[in-house]
DNA sequence: GGCTGATTCCTAGAGCCTCTAGGGATTGGA
DNA sequence: TCCAATCCCTAGAGGCTCTAGGAATCAGCC
């Protein structure tokens, strides 16, 4: 019988479509091998073990994600690219949320580490700085904007997911509200005092 | 020999201490029958299974969250309430992460359901909204911003855990100003237009 | 074609986990 | 004292991760 023609990027998309279709913390690496009609233990020739499989998970949606958000912004500022930025990373999860449940994994220093090198994170930073930069604001209130951004659209989007919200008719609607007062919340940030740190 | 005395509200109890000192997602029915020196098997006499288990640490971390919020709440308006709420919400997550983690499971909607009508539930929303009062906003304002805030608070300890801020040092000052900008983010909340839903 | 080395996938098995079924021991109350 | 309820046990099925070592298959080379 031929081999299966396994390799560590197919299983991470394998692995990526399992997250979305039965949820991240279901994938495994049995059922995964059970997709492939092969032993769970020939998997561990193209992958550590479990955690870096679910860490490349996440690093492939965390490049996925990124390019969506670049190629929504392109050639947007202010308040429209703000929109565009937001409802990218919002539809990412929606269509996605194995791959983005993954992206919120708890990482290990070294993991951090090593996915701060990667291009998908760089590229992810510069997005948002040049974003905010449209809005006049420079360092720290570059980083301090930043992280409340991020902050925001996850927490958001999280709390969507985990049923969080009870009338899931008025997610839209709330969610534009939202966009509206942090475009305003960034038109008005109360800026860096440089004489008082 | 003796009984341990389970009872589901110690094994709750214990299984929320051991979720804050090992990580959430290491609670296990075998380890917390470990620590009163029983077998597994007798654990599920007082707890239907590891996912109620869960659920009851949630519950567990709810209260005890509401309640030190409500306590730091209690007296204060306007910023000094926000900031208050907002360091209480954070502290808590810090010095209880697997609790913290508990509360922010994906629940089915029947456990939503049944949390809804928990006296937690309700108090939590009654905080939120008691505050957000005081900055002059109605309906649907108040919905729309009470979830805006309950995402970024939950967003930034997220963020915090995960490694997702690279300069440690700083994040007690961004948190800070992150607070600063939510305040007049609130007093200058696009208001509703009536006229035009 | 035949050889060779690397790779792929396998079997076997240890160890840990959840959860069920059913039985003996311990308790508090009648 | 005795009964019923409750607690905790043994036994066991079945799933998961991961290691060790062996057999099959492939690619490239003569």
């Amino acid at each position: 019988m031929g081999r299966a023609g396994l390799s560590a990027a197919k299983l991470t998309e394998a692995a990526a479509e399992m997250a979305d279709d039965v949820g991240f913390e279901q994938v495994t690496v049995s059922a995964l091998a059970r997709r492939f009609g092969v032993k769970d233990a020939s998997l561990y020739s193209h992958v550590k073990n479990l955690r870096d499989l679910r860490v490349r998970i996440a690093l492939l949606g965390g490049e996925e994600m990124t390019d969506r958000i670049a190629t929504e912004v392109a050639g947007r500022a202010g308040k429209d690219a703000l929109v565009a930025f937001a409802n990218a990373y919002r539809r990412y999860a929606l269509d996605h949320p194995g791959r983005y449940a993954a992206t919120q994994m708890r990482f290990t220093p070294e993991e951090v580490a090593a996915a701060a090198d990667s291009a998908g994170m760089r590229r992810s930073i510069e997005l948002t700085y040049g974003m905010l930069r449209a809005y006049g604001l420079t360092e720290p209130d570059l980083t301090d904007a930043g992280r409340l951004l991020r902050a925001t659209f996850h927490g958001y989007v999280h709390l969507e997911f985990s049923g969080g919200f009870n009338h899931p008719r008025e997610i839209e609607e709330s969610w534009a509200r939202s966009l509206d007062a942090l475009h305003v919340l960034l038109e008005n940030w109360p800026r860096h005092d440089r004489k008082n740190g």
